[in-house]
DNA sequence: TTTTGAGTTGTTCGA
DNA sequence: GTCGAACAACTCAAA
């Protein structure tokens, strides 16, 4: 018996897969693996609704997987023991996985490759890091230069059709998924590559081209709302880039063809972002910039609860809080608002932040929200000012101006009146008593004054810098 | 090696 | 209400 394994980690889709491919491509008959990694399901960085996402996504795949004869063997353990266990019970043969850039995964799989026939391939980025470097050879660290440099290579062949049929092998042992976590068939974010599919359709017909004006706006579904199908390659990066290429080709007016090709600059920011962990994996630890590494940060746990619960007395920041404990999914420009008050007013570490958001996030994905807490931190690879720091009031205004995401997600502020929504506590108490929402009773006072906190964050980062 | 232009997503202040 | 300048100095990328 001989058969190749394709071991499956964040490329749960059968089409535009080059690591299923690659393990066809062998002719003999195929094993589709998923491991439980324990260290990575006891990671402080691992979240319950990730993990269940990604579950239900694992489930969707097998139906898929049987649907062509085949269907998924789920192992748990360490990778290297099962990987070593399943190519002795089948005979040996061929591994094949698609390459990660986490320092984890890599580690683990050069572990691996010396005692395995493992084979990786790409597939995470339309181009993987080690290949867009600076005529120097050494890696781009500012997004403009890194995306001139991206658009100047060839454009990626078209996405692979799935396979219609899987040589299949007699079935081997499945380990039942841990039914505690059970993602609920109400979220909506349904796992699955179907469902990734349907996404980028409703997306490419009608969204894209609004994306360049609308994408910012909290109160609209604006966005793609792909980042959790992203997050688990139940679509593949090329397939969303052949989305935005063939939109802008169909595009009749400039409005669509700008929100297409903003749309691909956010893919490239996600490549930019896995570029960077993968040629500096310290960023995980500490700072990117050398020069910001002693920012006095406050450890305030109450403060950070009132963030993490929703309960900051800034409506757009506890709206987004909010959003993420309900949905797993927060819109991009909430998160900017949302982070840039823990770092900026509250002062508190963004690594706090940023191992939060991996607990709760869907699309948790260890270089796209390292790149984004550190941009808002300020300490990342921007080297925009440091004393950009957001005002909740106006981003709430420009980019929730009725407020409905706020009521949305706050339901205590349903009844104040747009030119309150934001700043609730300059409402006349007689008024406040008359909607039914009194502050520091209905809905909290602010915690913090911003326009004090954002002099204490000045003063900080100053020092910060110093050294 | 030196020089030059530029850097996602902002806010505040004063005219 | 709108608009441009100031916010500081630094680092990067490429010529």
């Amino acid at each position: 018996m001989n058969a190749s394994i394709w071991w499956i980690r964040r490329d749960l889709r059968l089409s535009d897969n080059p690591a299923l491919a690659a393990a066809l491509a062998q002719g003999t008959a195929l094993i589709p693996v998923f491991i439980l990694d324990p260290k990575l399901l006891a990671s402080p960085n691992a979240g319950h609704k990730r993990l269940a996402f990604l579950f239900a996504g694992l489930r969707s795949l097998d139906a898929d997987l049987r649907q062509r004869g085949s269907g998924l063997v789920v192992r748990q353990g360490d990778p290297l023991e099962v990987l070593h266990t399943l190519l002795h019970e089948t005979g040996g043969g061929s591994l094949f996985a698609e390459a990660d850039v986490s320092s984890y995964a890599r580690r683990r799989d050069e572990r691996i490759m010396r005692q395995l026939p493992l084979k990786l391939t790409p597939g995470l980025n339309i181009h993987p890091p080690e290949t867009l470097l600076k005529a120097d050879g050494t890696p781009y660290t500012v997004f403009t230069p890194f995306s001139q440099a991206w658009r100047s290579l060839a454009f990626p062949g078209r996405p692979i059709p799935p396979p219609a049929h899987l040589p299949t092998l007699p079935p081997i042992a499945l380990q039942n998924l841990p039914g505690s976590l059970c993602h609920p068939s109400s979220s909506p974010y349904p796992a699955g590559e179907a469902e990734a599919q349907r996404r980028l359709a409703t997306f490419s017909q009608s969204i894209i081209s609004r994306y360049a004006i609308e994408r910012d706006r909290m109160d609209i579904d604006g966005t793609s709302g792909l980042s959790p199908y992203l997050r688990f390659g139940m679509l593949s990066a090329r397939q969303a880039a052949w989305t935005a290429r063939d939109a802008e080709a169909q595009a009749t007016d400039a409005a669509s063809r700008q929100g297409a090709e903003a749309w691909l600059n956010e893919l490239i920011w996600r490549e930019f972002y896995a570029a960077i962990l993968y040629h500096f994996p310290y960023v995980r630890q500490m700072s990117f910039r050398l020069g910001l590494r002693s920012i006095p940060w406050r450890d305030a746990p109450a403060d950070f609860a009132a963030w993490a619960e929703g309960r900051t007395g800034y409506p757009v920041v506890d709206a987004a809080m909010r959003q993420l404990q309900a949905t797993g999914w927060m819109h991009n420009r909430a998160r900017m608002i949302a982070a840039s008050f823990l770092t900026k007013d509250l002062l508190i570490d963004w690594r706090q932040g940023e191992r939060f958001f991996m607990q709760h996030l869907l699309d948790g994905d260890p270089a796209a929200n390292n790149g984004g807490w550190q941009w808002t931190a300020g300490t990342g690879t921007d080297a925009a000012p440091y004393f950009r720091v957001f005002n909740p009031i106006l981003q709430g205004r420009k980019f929730d101006p009725q407020g409905n995401y706020v009521r949305r997600w706050v339901p205590e502020l349903t009844a104040i009146p747009n030119e309150f929504i934001h700043s609730p506590w300059t409402m006349p108490a007689n008024l406040q008593h008359h909607l039914g929402c009194v502050l520091g009773k209905d809905y909290p006072t602010p915690l913090v004054d911003h326009d004090a906190a954002r002099q204490r964050a000045l003063a900080a980062y100053q020092k910060g810098r110093k050294i």
